[in-house]
Order: C-alpha cells, then sequence, then structure tokens
RNA sequence: GCCCAGGUAGCUCAGUUGGUAGAGCAGCGGACUGAAAAUCCGCGUGUCGGUGGUUCGAUUCCGCCCCUGGGCA
C-alpha cells in the first residue's frame, strides 16, 4: 500500500522541519508530493516572517497547504486543524502525491492519529462568559467555581493552569458533563488513515539553541518589524493566539517604543529556547514510536531518515 | 612599580561575628485531549581565584601568588 504512507516531520522549532520536508519529498517521491503543515501559528497569513513560514520558492517547488490559510482574528483549534488537514492528505492520496506532514504543534499531529473526544462544540457565548468570570473572580475563585460543578476536573487541575481550567469550566457548563466524562469515552470523528511514519528532529541542545537566537535576528532583518506594525494597526484583541505567537508580544512592545530592540530580542530570543524545550519534551515522551534524528547535517538526516522508511 | 576595590552558580550579585552557601535572571526535568508558539508543575546546577598557615574545623582570619577594574606614578 505505497500509495497510502503518509510521512510525519516533527520537532522543535528552529530544527529544520521545512528543509528535511522538501528533502523528502525529492528523494522518496521525486517531488510528487505535498507538504502540509501542522504548525499552529504558521496557519495564520498575517505571520508570516515572524512565524518563518517557508519561503514563496520553496512553495513553488512543491505545493505547501495549510500555510497562512488563516486570519489573525480567526482562530485555529486542534479540532479545526483536523478538519482542514485529513482532506488535505486525502487528496494528495488520490492524486498520487505523498503526503509530508510538517510542523511543531504535537497536539496536531495527535489530532490527526488519534483523534479528539466527541465533546459536541461549544457555543462561543459561553466560553467568553467563562472568560468574563475567571477575569472578574481570579483563578483561585474560579477554581472553586469549577469545584462546584465538577469536582473530577477540578482535582485533576492546578488553579493556576488558567487554560485547562476554562476548557474544563465551559465543556461542563455547555454540556452538563464532566470533560473527564468525554475524556474516557472513546475518541471519534475521523482519523488519519494509511502508514503513517514519524520523523522527530533532536538535535543536540545548543546546536539548537544557537539556531533559535540568530533565527530571530534574520527575522529583523526580513522585515519582522514592518511585520508586526502591520498586525498592530489592525487592533486585534491581545488573548487571541495569533498575538501569542513567539516574538509578537515582544515585537509589539518595541514597536510600541515600550521597551528597547535589545530587550524585546533577549525576551523573545528566550521565550524562543523555552518553547524549544517544550516542543522536545512533547516529542519525546508523546511520540515515543517516531523515529529519532539527532543528526544535525542534512545529508547525514536524509540517512537517518532512510532507515525508518521502508523503500 | 605603588595604593585602593573586587574575584562566591552559566550571568549579575548577596552572605557566612569560623561549623562546606542563596537570590534574580539564564538553565534543567516533567505534564499536556478542541486557544498548544498556549497553559501549568517541579529542581540550585558550586573545588566560595590558587596555595601555604592558624584552628577540632577556613569560603570566612593571616601570609604569599595569580587575575580583573579604578587611582597614583
Amino acid at each position: 500500500m505505497l500509495n497510502k504512507r503518509v510521512i510525519f516531520v516533527a520537532g522543535p522549532t528552529a530544527s529544520g522541519k521545512s528543509e528535511l520536508a522538501l528533502r523528502l519529498a525529492d528523494v522518496l517521491a521525486g517531488g510528487r508530493a505535498v507538504i502540509i503543515n501542522a504548525d499552529s501559528m504558521q496557519m495564520y497569513r498575517d505571520l508570516r516572517i515572524v512565524t518563518a513560514r517557508p519561503e514563496q520558492a520553496d512553495e513553488a517547488c512543491v505545493p505547501h497547504r495549510l500555510y497562512g490559510v488563516l486570519d489573525a482574528d480567526d482562530p485555529c483549534s486542534a479540532a479545526r486543524y483536523r478538519d482542514l488537514a485529513l482532506p488535505e492528505v486525502q487528496s494528495a492520496l488520490d492524486a498520487g502525491r505523498l503526503p509530508i506532514v510538517a510542523g511543531g504543534t504535537g497536539l496536531y499531529f495527535r489530532a490527526l492519529t488519534h483523534g479528539l473526544s466527541p465533546v459536541p462544540d461549544i457555543p462561543p457565548d459561553i466560553r467568553a462568559a467563562a472568560q468574563r468570570l475567571m477575569r472578574r473572580i481570579g483563578n483561585q475563585k474560579f477554581h472553586d467555581a469549577l469545584r462546584s460543578r465538577d469536582p473530577v476536573m477540578a482535582d485533576r487541575l492546578n488553579p493556576g493552569d488558567t487554560q485547562r481550567c476554562l476548557r474544563a469550566f465551559e465543556v461542563v457548563e455547555a454540556t452538563g458533563r464532566s470533560l473527564a466524562d468525554w475524556q474516557a469515552m472513546p475518541n471519534d470523528g475521523p482519523v488519519l488513515r494509511g502508514d503513517v511514519s514519524s520523523l522527530v528532529l533532536a538535535p543536540p541542545r545548543e546546536w539548537l539553541y544557537d539556531r533559535c537566537n540568530r533565527r530571530f535576528e534574520r527575522m529583523l532583518d526580513k522585515g519582522a518589524l514592518d511585520e508586526i506594525r502591520a498586525l498592530d494597526a489592525k487592533g486585534y484583541a491581545p488573548d487571541l493566539p495569533a498575538m501569542k505567537a513567539l516574538g509578537v508580544p515582544e515585537l509589539l512592545r518595541l514597536v510600541r517604543g515600550e521597551c528597547s530592540r535589545d530587550e524585546a530580542v533577549t525576551a523573545a530570543q528566550t521565550a524562543t529556547r523555552r518553547y524549544a524545550k517544550r516542543q522536545l519534551t512533547w516529542f519525546r515522551h508523546q511520540m515515543r514510536d517516531a523515529t529519532v534524528i539527532d543528526a544535525v547535517d542534512p545529508d547525514e538526516r536524509l540517512v537517518q531518515a532512510g532507515r525508518a522508511l521502508p523503500q
């Protein structure tokens, strides 16, 4: 079932996923491949430079899908990603092309392979109300409020874990059932079919951090500040996912004259390194069946990848 | 060359009236089911510049040496 093969290329930010994906497209499929984004922030149109989206020249060599397809005020989610990505994989297979899913968002890969719990869509006004409540009474009391409705989830969550507390709250509010119950049910919805070969890039820490640092400097050279000014002009709410992308809050402060260039760069670089570290932790523990590529040299990476890929 | 002030964690520093030391930042480990580039939990990681001496015991006191600033020549 060669024509049902799907390749995952995962790894921390700045590890060289896009480059490896392109080379695999060439080596494995003679260019008859499609590269599908699995990176939450590269979904957003407004963030081309600051999310290090593949260059137009690269997109011309091999078709790229799901890069820059959403507006910054049109948030993605794991479920929405799955609903967008699965048809892309399918149509690549139908066209006789090799789908290569590349990105750094572990949850999105999981949503493709394992699906999600059958929680119904939550009406936006319920989420908004939960957010308002949390803002008004604070994390601790919000956690108490969650406990009065859903003691199981309250026990499971730390009051400081605002994101998960909000999710648990909105689910029990909207459905009358605990998120724990929903998550105990088998996942539903469509899931990726075909033979998935997962590759995880895990380069040496020092090399990776150095790349993170230098890449951010290069983003500024490429016009990241113009991109951020344009974003700023749109006046989006600061809690939108896209507004929290690495470098965005820091560069917004710089553009608004609230900090020095040096402070902004240092803060953004630190945030990037920490993110890379979290990704390494995720992939190390949550994608255990993947083939780890620790080489740094592009050719050596292909060799390591080749060992894991049936011809 | 002489006189000051310093050499303590990766960095900036605090501290020990002699009982092998602690903050911030950086870093490290971990969690992760519909906002995931999010959100959260945990952890000091150290020849206290070197070397002799005094002492039961020295990072702390004393001598010498090395290094870094500043000043005077």
